[in-house]
RNA sequence: GCGCCCGUAGCUCAGUUGGAUAGAGCGACUGACUACGAAUCAGUAGGCCGCAGGUUCGAGCCCUGCCGGGCGCACCA
């Protein structure tokens, strides 16, 4: 075997280890020149059109920590869906007719008896106040059987865009989007598209769906049973089980409407929602859905595959959907529908103290605890990033305090959401993440402030480097620098901590491409982190300014620049910026 | 009851389709700022990889059983 590889490209020889293993020896000098110079993104793209949906918060309260994992996860997944090259378009689904959107119009209505004009002259945080709100109607629900009846009627009059309650529905759920965008675009996150159920259930999408379900014979008439009077699907793996599509009473369940649109993902429902501008920033503008003819000629949907960042507690619905889709013979498209699904995030019993909730005696026993929006449990990520902020303005200021007070509070938010962004992604997305606020506020070790510190004291080894020698190190690159180099006078230490820091910075695309085809976004994120300090500890036993040897500091100031270059990238892919100075 | 997931250092976690001596961070302990920024770096200690079988030349990883924990299995979303 060892004789056969002898002739491949870029291998210098290929040895016999012994034990089964052959050692494959690269042509150094090449590799070094091929990686610092020549090779771009070898990546391309496979596909005609990616959709990502992601976030999807209930429109009724304010955004906390699991939603945050949810974001940054699908957010991730696009960049680097991007960085591939790939056509990838993304969605934040709303579901503005839901009964939680409901429960808050019910709590308005009954409990607060606030008029729609009274509603808009809330102050302070709006999404905050609904969350509040969302847990007293919870209990007073649950206590209240009359109430529920109540509810009911409120619902179905959503449902069918009745006023003032569908009024009420669109005003808070459109308030409470905002909040969520708002939040989001502190961390870097953007969408596309947000789709509305409202929109699906006017322009009757499910209505079609059913056609063709019924038509396929991919869900029945129950007749008997518990689900008599009802259109059922039975699973494929399970045929004992059978899944409520159509209740008796003629409405659709969540199940099915979510099946309607997966349809229109893949453009297979023959019928596109109309849109309008809902916000624009930096010439991005996000587009929401419309029952209505708006006049703007904008298309979405119509992808040839689809991920779906859901938690990990509806891969049986998932399931569903998918199975719909193989039902009515597009198997291709079920096949390309991925369900995304990570762990979700609970609660240490320290931070639960933190957040001033009621717990009863059974939850005080537990190890971690489960967030709940009815109940109030859970980090609101506004709270989180406000207290990331607070502390790095602390740092900074006293770290930098001849920096502007703009510019200190600037540095302090990408740290923040540095912070928050590497936190959710270092962990596999099937580890439950008991979050602490020690550990989240944390900026020394495994940390998103670490990396960009990284990047920056590089940085500033560039702009010293440009004042004392007066040019800056792009001036200076060049392939001639390794020709004329001899990587032999290198002492050993020297060689083999350098060979070590390029070959694993030249990993970063083959990091990328594993973290889409598993879905693993902690690989990258260690990988960064490694990457980081390997590069921290090289520059520390290799100056660059200190030494005379002028071939030897531009050959590591090269050496630097690549990995810098590499580390920029990797955070961009983890939607981590990289502050002027820290 | 059935299905899925987790169990690796005191704590939180990695461990690449089974591969060479199981790795990080935090915490603990030692060192390094008159220095390209100490949010850093160098080092020390700390492991029956939940338990028991099996497959394999080789198992933290695959199979079976058990123990412990979590989540699903709605005419809720």
């Amino acid at each position: 075997m060892a004789e056969q590889l002898q002739d491949l490209e870029g291998i210098e020889k290929v040895g016999v280890a012994g034990a089964g293993y052959l050692n494959l020896y690269l042509n150094r000098r090449n590799f070094a020149r091929r990686k610092l110079f020549e090779e771009k993104s070898s990546l391309e793209a496979e596909e005609k059109k990616i959709i990502v949906e992601h976030t999807n918060i209930n429109p009724n309260k304010a955004a906390h920590v699991g939603h945050l994992r949810n974001a940054c996860l699908g957010d991730t997944l696009v960049r680097c869906l991007r960085y591939k090259g790939e056509n990838v378009e993304v969605q934040n689904y709303i579901d503005d007719t839901g009964v939680q959107v409901v429960d808050v119009v019910y709590g308005f209505l009954k409990l607060e008896k606030k008029s729609l004009e009274e509603l808009e002259k809330i102050e302070g945080k709006f999404d905050y106040y609904c969350w509040d709100l969302y847990t007293r109607v919870s209990r007073y629900l649950a206590e209240n059987e009359e109430a529920q009846r109540e509810k009911a009627e409120v619902l179905k009059r959503i449902e069918h865009g009745l006023s003032p309650e569908a009024d009420y529905a669109d005003y808070i759920s459109k308030k409470i989007v905002r909040a969520h965008l708002a939040t989001m675009k502190r961390l870097s996150i953007t969408y596309d598209v947000l789709p509305c159920e409202s929109s699906i259930l006017r322009l009757k999408f499910w209505d079609k769906a059913f056609q063709m379900l019924k038509e396929r014979q991919a869900i029945y008439f129950s007749q008997e049973g518990e689900s008599a009077g009802c259109w059922v699907m039975k699973l494929e793996d399970e045929p004992e089980r059978e899944k409520i599509i159509v209740r008796s009473d003629g409405t659709v369940t969540y199940v099915g409407k979510d099946i309607a649109y997966q349809l229109w993902k893949f453009g297979l429902l023959g019928q596109d929602f109309y849109y309008l501008p809902f916000e624009e920033e930096n010439g991005h503008r996000v587009w929401i859905s419309s029952a209505e003819p708006t006049g703007y000629d904008v298309h979405f949907g119509a992808a040839s595959k689809v991920y779906n960042v859901i938690d990990v507690r509806q891969s049986y619905l998932q399931k569903v959907v998918v199975q719909g889709l193989k039902s009515l013979g597009f198997s291709e498209q079920a096949a390309r529908s991925i369900h995304f699904s990570y762990e979700m995030v609970a609660l240490s019993p320290k931070s639960v103290a933190e957040i001033n909730v009621e717990l009863t005696e059974e939850e005080k026993d537990k190890s971690f605890l489960e967030v709940s929006g009815r109940k109030g449990i859970g980090v609101k990520a506004d709270d989180l990033l406000d207290r990331l902020e607070e502390k790095a303005l602390a740092e900074v200021t006293s770290r930098n305090p001849e920096l502007s007070q703009d510019g200190r509070r600037q540095i302090a938010r990408q740290i923040a959401a540095a912070a928050v962004r590497y936190f959710m992604l270092k962990y596999a997305r099937n580890s439950l993440i008991v979050f602490d606020f020690d550990e989240a506020l944390n900026f020394e070790g495994e940390t998103g402030p670490y990396l960009q510190y990284t990047a920056v004291r590089l940085r500033s080894i560039f702009k010293k480097f440009a004042e004392r020698f007066g040019f800056a190190p792009e001036k200076i690159i060049s392939p001639e620098i390794i020709e004329n180099f001899d990587l032999q006078a290198l002492t050993p230490e020297e060689s083999r901590d350098f060979w070590e820091l390029l070959v694993y910075a030249a990993g970063l695309d083959e990091e990328v491409l594993r973290a889409i085809a598993t879905l693993e976004f902690a690989g990258l994120a260690k990988f960064t982190f490694n990457l980081c300090q390997k590069v921290n500890s090289f520059y520390h036993n290799y100056p660059v300014l200190a030494e005379k040897n002028e071939p030897l500091r531009n050959f590591r100031l090269l050496t630097l620049n690549y990995v810098h270059q590499v580390i920029c990238q990797a955070l961009d892919l983890m939607g981590i910026q990289v502050p002027e100075k820290m």
